[in-house]
DNA sequence: CATCCTTTGAAGGGG
DNA sequence: CCCCTTCAAAGGATG
């Protein structure tokens, strides 16, 4: 009960949420109005509520597994593809184009780009052509010499907010060339970002927002050019450039001077372009210091052996990751609430409700994130990163039971903006913005387009989502979570067939033909069935609320 | 100061 | 082939 309010579901009915959950009892009345509010709400109760259950009696292989589940099948899929394939022509361009002026923007805003911002700056300034040439051997200097990109930092800082547009998956950008065109430095710098790329809506208070780093808008600048020198040699720049990605950023921002780059065991990049992802293996992450020199000089020497070892190389970020690094500055601003956990639970429901095309994005950018990590990280594989953590106790958290949670989620999410509801519906519809058009790119880079009316629906979904996965919906493996699961029932597609093709539906790499082609057609029977599904979800919905509240 | 908590997704390993 | 575990980000809370 007590737990995330904070977790009060801006989507929907951030008020409602919020009321309710003052009074749960009140949820009734609350729903006449709002279903979908309520449920959100609901649902985190619920989850909790869940979560005690699970603990207490429950294994925790269920939880587990429904998240685990949606993704495998997915990833096969997607990694065959990316990472094996060569190349897919159409990724680097769809990216380009658009990362661009996303991710620029931002840059400098978000606290964590503040502190970012410094290292990544110069990183990204680095001339595309140059940086192409260098990218073998792109020392140190060289990538010091490049000038930061003041430009971003004039950009709107909200920009980045809207970091995904639809602009991502536009087509229409050239194949490979395309960062001799459109990432010339000269070029993609001047190009602002573009006003509907931003979020007007952002409500987010100067002070607050204007830190508001998108991670993903970073990228953007990056994007302009090369930010990452690597090269030719043996990546594509493409990807480099395009490839700017939260992660990325992050990497860069990491810290990674040059020296740490040195060489991977496995990964060679010795392009020794400075991936945000590289970390140095004492700093781990993004420890104070990131930007210090210190760290820098000092891993060189001391450190050297962890160095060799490897530097900590980050996962890419997955598309949750890149959505929550993008909204939370978000939701942070429209609710009181600044824990992380409770902020996640709230992005994590809206993830659910986002429409697919919406997903479609995120897939879509981890996706890039993935290819690009590959290639500046050949050998590199999570496993690497296996133990870093030492934390790991969270397995208790199925015995930690609800308690916790309860004494954790105190905050609750005091107010959501007025506004919010208007973010929360239009979340999804606000990515309208971004994707409304619903650029035929972005159906293509999803499969989601044939969702269009999904989106609505999918948002009910978004409530049941956890607690469904316990309850109704084991199946749902879903990758894309959502949506899959409400596939459950569409599991036509069959369990086994749907998971693969649908993997985040969208992420599949399909060559530039396959795209058009699945334009075309409608994406897979699958859609449609998740589509039915999702009515069905909608309506059970209600139900499911009632058993709950029943509960 | 270190870890927890929380989210979804990706990846790897084990059975 | 399926399930489980770990990590990715983030930042207040907790020990």
């Amino acid at each position: 009960m007590p737990q995330l309010n904070g977790g009060g579901g801006d989507e929907l009915g951030a008020n409602d949420e919020l009321i309710s959950f003052k009074d749960e009892g009140e949820q009734e009345e609350k729903i006449s109005e709002n279903v979908s509010a309520e449920r959100d709400l609901d649902d985190v109760k619920s989850s909790l509520v869940n979560e005690s259950e699970n603990n207490s009696s429950s294994s925790d292989s269920e939880v587990s597994q429904t998240p685990p589940r949606a993704d495998r099948p997915l990833r096969r899929q997607q990694d065959g593809g990316f990472f094996k394939s060569p190349h897919y022509p159409g990724y680097p361009f769809l990216m380009i184009p658009d990362l661009g002026n996303p991710y620029l923007s931002n840059s400098a805003l978000s606290p964590s780009a503040r502190t970012y911002l410094q290292m990544k700056w110069p990183l990204l300034d680095v001339p595309g052509t140059a940086a192409l040439r260098d990218s073998r051997s792109p020392t140190p200097g060289q990538l010091s010499n490049k000038v930061p990109v003041v430009q971003h930092a004039h950009m709107h800082p909200l920009t980045p907010l809207i970091t995904y547009s639809n602009e991502h998956f536009s087509p229409g950008t050239p194949p490979a060339h395309l960062s001799p065109e459109i990432l010339d430095p000269k070029t993609g710098i001047p190009r602002t970002p573009h006003p509907s790329e931003l979020s007007p809506y952002y409500p987010l208070s100067p002070g607050a927002m204007g830190q508001i780093p998108h991670p993903l808008g970073w990228l953007v600048p990056q994007q302009g050019q090369p930010m990452y020198p690597i090269t030719a040699g043996g990546f594509r720049h493409p990807y480099q450039a395009l490839a700017m990605n939260a992660s990325m950023s992050s990497l860069v921002s990491s810290r990674f001077s040059p020296h740490i780059v040195p060489h991977h065991p496995h990964s060679l990049h010795q392009t020794g372009i400075p991936h945000p992802a590289i970390v140095s293996p004492a700093i781990k992450q993004e420890p104070n210091g990131e930007l210090s020199p210190a760290a820098n000089t000092k891993s060189p020497v001391s450190t050297k052996k962890e160095e060799d070892k490897k530097p900590h190389i980050k996962k890419p970020l997955n598309a949750f990751m890149l959505y929550m690094k993008e909204m939370r500055a978000k939701v942070v601003a429209e609710c009181t609430l600044k824990e992380s956990a409770a902020i996640n639970q709230i992005l994590g429901r809206r993830w659910h409700s986002l429409s697919r095309e919406e997903q479609a994005k995120y897939y879509e950018l981890a996706r890039k994130e993935r290819q690009l990590h590959s290639q500046l990280y050949p050998g590199w594989s999570a496993r690497d990163n296996y133990g870093k953590r030492k934390k790991r106790k969270r397995d208790n958290k199925t015995d930690s039971t609800p308690e916790d949670f309860s004494a954790r989620n105190k905050k609750p999410c005091v107010q959501y903006l007025p506004q919010e509801k208007m973010i929360d519906s239009p979340a999804s519809s606000h990515g309208s913005m971004l994707d409304s058009p619903a650029t035929p790119s972005v159906a293509l880079a999803s499969p989601a387009a044939p969702a269009p009316t999904h989106s609505e629906q999918a948002q009910p979904l978004s409530l049941t989502t956890k607690p469904d996965r316990h309850h109704h919906f084991p199946l749902l493996s879903k990758p894309s979570s959502s949506s899959s699961s409400s596939s459950s029932s569409s599991s036509q597609p069959t369990s086994s067939s749907g998971r693969q093709s649908t993997p985040p539906l969208l992420s599949r790499p399909l060559p530039l033909a396959s795209l058009h082609a699945s334009l075309l057609s409608p994406p897979s029977p699958f859609h449609q069935a998740a589509l039915h599904s999702h009515h069905a979800l909608f309506q059970s919905q209600p139900l499911s609320l009632v058993t709950k509240s029943a509960d």
